[in-house]
DNA sequence: GGGGTGAGTAAAGCACCTTTACTCGCCCCG
DNA sequence: CGGGGCGAGTAAAGGTGCTTTACTCACCCC
């Protein structure tokens, strides 16, 4: 990692690409947790909601959820586990039978998901309003271009950083 | 969380800008990361960049290190130990006394500056290429902003993310 | 010279994940 | 129709990296 030359009014290193988009996660996934939890779901951190997001819909197994989050299986699990105990989840038998167990979302869940969605919508709201930006939309080409570059095919599951 | 509305072959959700955010992140610190350790740094992970970062200069105390981190002294304590015992930071007595130490960076660590850095510039170099941006000045200056505009003041410290 | 302050250290606890090792339902091929 | 084996799920132990709690000790300062 490399300090950049001074700019101005500058005081961090705050040129660096890397540092900028660690940054600018960390805010915005923080502030994101802060506000879900205050508006009613304390406990419940990002990666459930990365959880619930996997299983919108038609469900899946535990073994699929996995995959989608990049964890094994038991980590999934274990994660199931934890969700069906707090009534986010319920766990059907599966169509296809064999061992399969479907991991469904309960309402419970549902209005997480609308809540989440709300809160995250405001908060960009807000951000292209502090930055003067119309819309962000100019950052999200910009993220796209970048995302699209690094990973040409498909993106890579979201999980904790360092 | 919220998916939003497909747009011609999108796969994922991918207009999301905490989603992009996080991933760009993260495939960007993951290829620094496997680049840095290619040349010849295994075992070394990016916080330990960010130690480095932090001690460049006079260096500074664990204490000092641990604020910087944004992790509690022991932690900080810790690390400058495994560092020390790697050979890349020395102890010194406190020019300031107490039961002070100053921890500085050895000609190893430096050297491991100089090779992240140029690691990262030729990353972000490739990523201007493979997004067609001349430089990825744009990307810069909306990040900027964003993260200005979130922390008005001082930046964060760079940590694990969730 | 005795208490306060703050750096450093030690030990235990904890969150969260992986690795290793198994159980068991079903398919399928002989 | 029976047994091998595939793959989902589970159980238990291990490990990493941090926090919390609790202390030691050097110096300041009245």
């Amino acid at each position: 990692m490399v300090r950049v030359e001074r700019e101005g009014t500058d005081r961090p290193p705050a040129g660096e690409l890397t540092f900028l988009l660690g940054m600018g996660f960390q805010l915005v996934v923080a502030e994101f947790d802060r506000r879900v939890a205050e508006a009613g779901y304390p406990g419940l951190r990002p990666l459930h909601g990365m959880a619930f997001q996997a299983l919108r819909g038609p469900g899946a197994t535990s073994s699929e959820l996995a995959e989608r989050l990049g964890v094994t299986k038991q980590a999934a699990g274990q994660l199931v586990k934890e969700l069906e105990q707090r009534g986010y989840v319920a766990r059907r038998p599966h169509p296809a039978g064999g061992r399969r167990r479907l991991v469904v979302l309960t309402d419970s869940a549902e209005r997480h998901l609308e809540v989440a969605g709300r809160v995250i919508a405001e908060l960009e709201a807000e951000l292209a309003l502090r930055t003067g930006q119309a819309d962000l939309g100019v950052l999200r080409a910009e993220l796209t271009a970048l995302v699209h570059a690094m990973s040409d095919g498909s993106p890579p599951p979201l999980r904790p950083v360092w």
